[in-house]
Order: C-alpha cells, then sequence, then structure tokens
DNA sequence: CTGAAAGCGCTTACAG
DNA sequence: CTGAAAGCGCTTACAG
C-alpha cells in the first residue's frame, strides 16, 4: 500500500498548540470553541488539506451515514432509474450509498446483505431476486437494528417499511382497457410467481376478466416467459391454438412485449386490428417501435425518491421503534398503438 | 437511533474464557490459533450472529476494500453497465463499491470525490462530467495517495490509470463505412469539446474526410446535438441547406441519431436511400427502429471489468508508485439498416 | 472556552 | 499457541 500518510487532527493540534479535542469540536461545529480558534483551526485544516476519516467518525458515532442498496441488476433500467432517485435525495443529506447487485440469485443477494451489515449501514434498501426462497437474511438485518426498506419486489410477510407499485390496478386496469377496445382472448404472459409483483399483475389481469364477464382461458396463461425470446416463443404457441388470443398482455416486462411484437410483423398479423399487445415498464424503446407499445409506467425514479424519503422521514421519529408502513404508487397506462384499434 | 449493541469480539472472549486478541486471530485466520479453541470461537460466532464490525477493521487495517465510483448518470445505460461490469469484478473480490453521480455538474462532482476521500476508499474511478473545467479535485485524490483510474470521459492531461474506448478510430470506420456505401456530404452532429471522447470522433470523421479526399463542409458539422430532440432540430436545419447533406453521423449519442431518423420520416426522406444514419453506442433501441440504426457498439460492461482488473492488476506491485498506463477497448461498428444502401 | 482521558471495535507486533 | 498493550483517528462527557 502506497498509503502516504494523511493529516489527522493531531497535526492540527500541534501546529496550532491546541489540544485535539478543541480541533474536533472546531471542525465539527460541536459545543463551545473560540470563535478565533475555530477559524484558526479551518483555516489550517484547508492549508494542511486535511480531510476528516469519516471512518474513525463512523466508528466513534455509531452511525455510517450510508444506505446499502441491494437490486437484482444495476444495469436494468427500472433498477438504474430507482437508484438514481435514491441518490438524488440521499446525496443531498450528505448519505452515501453502497450499491450491490444479486444477479437475481439468492445466495448473491445474501452475501451482499451480510457485507451491508458488516459495513454497519444504517439501512438497506432491498428489492429480491427472483430465485428468493426465503427471507431469514432480511429478518436477520432487522434482527441487527439495521432499518430495512423493501421496494417494489417485496417479501409480503416480513413487517418492514416498503414502496410499491399498485401492480394489481395497473393489470387490472391494462386488461380493462384492451377490453374496452373490444379485444376478448386475452393472453397473459407471467412472471416468476414467487414475486409479489407477478402474482399481483396476474389478479389484476383475472380481476378484469371477471369484472366483464370474461371466462378464464387456462391455456391463455404462460408461464415465465420474461425475456425477448421467451415472449417470442410464448406468441408463437400461443397463435397455435385453436381459438388463439386476440391480445398479448405481457407482464413481465417491455422487452417480452417486444418479442410477442416481432413475431406478429414476422407473421405479418397486424398490431393492434388482429392483435393488441401491452407491455409493461415503460421502456424508452417502446414509444418508437411501430407501432409503438402500450405499456405501464412505474415512475421508477419517483419510486427511487420515495424510498429514500420514507428513510428520512422515519429517521425523525429516531427512538420509537419502526411501523411498518407501506407506499403504493399507482403506475400509469401509457396508451399507444398497439392496443389502439 | 435504535440501535441495538452489537456483539463484538469481546463477547466472543469473554464467553470463552479467552481474550480478544485470540478471538481475531481465529475469526480472520491470521496467525497462530489452536485448531480447537479456533473452531469454538468460530462456532461461538455463529451462534452469538457476531459480525465484524467492518468499520473498525478498515480504520486498524488502513484501508476499506472499498472502491469509490463517480459518473455523470448512474441511470444512463453505459455508465449502468459500466458499473454492473465494475461489480462484477469488485465483488468477486470482496471489495464494495459506493456510487456517486455528478449530474453532469463540475461542482457536484468536486463534492462527490471530497465524499469518496474522507470515505477513504482505496481507489476512485470516475468519468467526468460535461462541465468539467478543471481537474483539481482529481489532482487532490492522487496527493491523498488515494488510486484513480479514468474512464470514458477522461481527463487526458492527467497521468492516471485509464481506460478509454478508441473513440477516434470508431468514427473512422463509422464514416468510411458510410463513403464506402456511396454517401459523399456527410454530417457531423458533435458533443461538447471539452470531453474528450467528442473531440476524438471529430477527428475520426475529420481523418476519414482527408483519407477519401472530401472535403470538409464547415455547415456539416453541428455543435452540441446531444439529446435526441437537439439531433432533430440539428437535422431540419441541416435538410434545409442548399447542399444538403446524405448522411448524418449523429457522434453523440443514439438518441440524437433517433431524432434525425425521426425527422426524416417526418419528412418523407427515405432511409437509408436518401439518407444515411449512424448513432454511437449501441443502445437497446436502436436493433428495432425501422430501419434499424448503424451504430457503435462501446462494449460497457467490458469496460467496466477492465476498470476493475486494472485496479486489482495494479495493486498487485504494491509498494511501486503505478505507472500511468492507458487501456483502449476497440469498439465496434454495428452496420444496419439505416446506412445499407 | 480548553484539556485530559476514555472509548468506538478491531489488529498486530511483542513477550512469554 | 495465547495474552497484554498499544494504536488506527475520531468524539464527547467530565473537569477546570
Amino acid at each position: 500500500m502506497n498509503r502516504k500518510k494523511r493529516v489527522t487532527i493531531y497535526d492540527i493540534a500541534q501546529k496550532l498548540n491546541v489540544t485535539a479535542s478543541t480541533v474536533s469540536r472546531a471542525l465539527s461545529s460541536n459545543g463551545y470553541v473560540n470563535e478565533a480558534t475555530k477559524q484558526l483551526v479551518l483555516k489550517t485544516a484547508t492549508e494542511l488539506n486535511y480531510k476528516r476519516n469519516t471512518l474513525a467518525s463512523n466508528l466513534r458515532m455509531g452511525q455510517t451515514k450510508t444506505i446499502g442498496v441491494v437490486v437484482p441488476r444495476i444495469n436494468q433500467n427500472f433498477f438504474a432509474n430507482v437508484i438514481a432517485g435514491i441518490e438524488d435525495i440521499t446525496y443531498q443529506r450528505g448519505y452515501n450509498l453502497i450499491i450491490c447487485q444479486s444477479d437475481e440469485q439468492h445466495d448473491k443477494e445474501v452475501k451482499c446483505v451480510t457485507t451491508l451489515i458488516n459495513q454497519r449501514v444504517d439501512c438497506i434498501v432491498i428489492s429480491v431476486s427472483a430465485d428468493s426462497y426465503n427471507y431469514d437474511h432480511l429478518q436477520n438485518v432487522i434482527d441487527q437494528g439495521i432499518q430495512l426498506i423493501q421496494f417494489d419486489r417485496v417479501a409480503d410477510d416480513l413487517e418492514t417499511l416498503k414502496v410499491i407499485n399498485d401492480n394489481e390496478q395497473a393489470a387490472f386496469e391494462a386488461i380493462s382497457h384492451l377490453i374496452e377496445q373490444g379485444y376478448r382472448q386475452i393472453a397473459l404472459l407471467e412472471g416468476p410467481q414467487n414475486l409479489n409483483i407477478f402474482r399481483q399483475r396476474k389478479t389484476g389481469y383475472l380481476r378484469a376478466l371477471q369484472k366483464f364477464n370474461i371466462p378464464v382461458n387456462k391455456a391463455f396463461i404462460v408461464e415465465n416467459a420474461w425475456t425477448k425470446e421467451l415472449g417470442a416463443e410464448a406468441t408463437r404457441k400461443l397463435l397455435r391454438l385453436a381459438v388463439a388470443p386476440d391480445a398479448i398482455f405481457a407482464s413481465t416486462s417491455d422487452f417480452s412485449a417486444l418479442g410477442v411484437l416481432e413475431v406478429a410483423n414476422d407473421l405479418h398479423i397486424k398490431v393492434p386490428s388482429q392483435l393488441g399487445i401491452c407491455g409493461y415498464s415503460n421502456e424508452a424503446f417502446t414509444a418508437i417501435t411501430s407501432p409503438s407499445i402500450t405499456t405501464i409506467d412505474q415512475f421508477s425514479v419517483d419510486m427511487g425518491k420515495a424510498v429514500a424519503n420514507l428513510y428520512f422521514d422515519e429517521l425523525e421519529q429516531t427512538m420509537a421503534s419502526v411501523v411498518p408502513k407501506t407506499i403504493s404508487i399507482k403506475p400509469e397506462l401509457i396508451i399507444r398503438g398497439s392496443t389502439l384499434k
């Protein structure tokens, strides 16, 4: 380690013939310090290019002003946006962010959480991975007295602060819209049902069909059509059915919806007249396909901000044990060419 | 702070009637410890749900195993991918990442860097903001004895480790391709020239024209057409020229190229026959527009991995002062419909 | 208003 | 193989 010797409060103290206590008080504006001394300390600190050692400070103070974030994938649009939103708020408050990605693997997620606990972060913000099979590691966070906020993909049973999208309502509105446009044979591409978000979207789908008295056709519900490729594959199968769907709700993602669109184009099936398509997430590309794709905007940056604000709001009531609380953000159906007959 | 008292090595020591020294040695597998004692310590540690306090450990050890990353925007595809790449490698090495975004603002960038210095990160990885006007803060990093790696947008003069794309060559190849396709009136949408990447792309553009003996038309070079809107605006102006371009190289980004394409479509100008379009970055959407857009892939995830690997490789030669070194990644021209006559 | 002292939780040379 | 002690760089009650 070619680490150079760094200047500490002792260096400043020595130079000014005072003690470290005084320097510390001057630098942190904590406790009484003679104004003249204070100015002198401040001046000397910049002269010597002093940088407070946050490590030592944190260790002493028992808090790190750091929030740990665990997401399945950093470079997935939705999560990147949530992180940006969190950063926006936490930065203003002088907090740092430690970011980890679980790569959708439960084991890696557990390791990430452990690391964050070891780092003594003040709060852990998490959206669980797709193959999560238990939540002991999250319980552990709570047991360690670290704040825990879940967002988007949450473990329902765990009583924590949560920020979610109203997925059920969004799906309900999407399907209602399809029905109003005259579609009747509506297929659902669903995601892993161990994730709350996909369960909820399915519920919204079923609720809408029920409301409009449209029978559920099990052949129309395709499991795990998450990617573009899987969406395309599912579409090919669906379109081969004796009674083929006249609309497909890719509840997993816009990528999946894109797969649907590409297959439709390949087969010269006209969208939206012969086949309606609705995606989920409002990825940038949905606006520029032809036709453009109807989708659902999740307000991801706002979601991140809500997460961060929740932390700061709940922290104010510092001593009190945290009351579980869920903030639900209402997504918005963005109606575009792919469903407008 | 409802922080609970956490279990420390002293708690374990007390329970086992040994000292903290022994516990520490057992936990870190450092120095001699009786195998039986060691197992006992390990067992007790898990029983008590002990988590090492990384803060204290780092303070004592003088390193944090943490890398700070500063990017203009976390939720920009390119940067999100680079971060994911960095994370992939650093995670394997047990390193943490602290992420900051400068929001393209020099002042915020300076603050981010200061925070990271205070955090005593072992290394700072940065891609500078668009309005950077000096690099004192980066010099400061070096002065503090912290490793500095620049990537993509770098301060050329600063002698540090760098990972860059060969922007000039990429632009050169893109323009050469356009010329080979028969385009002769090639316009350039350029980005802020204080950023090296945009200077280099311009150089590549000029070099290609020169090679093929095509005179430079100053009216064809449009400053600062960075976004979709600005790209569109620039295109409208360019197409109104007495001698209008027959191809546009949106060297700033694919978003800009998308703006070009949309204007062309609006004006019923045929792409690629009447107008060729080339973007930069290989954003996902470029593959699915119609026509699809020729662009340049930067291998962003690989770039992130290269950054991280560079850190670990140079660290091995620990004591030696770091020799400035630049790794150049060769981007790849992705030829698509928008330039294939 | 300032100083002396203890302590945050760890690690590690030094004895034994 | 284990313990006693010092120290990483701060902060803060307690005296004065």
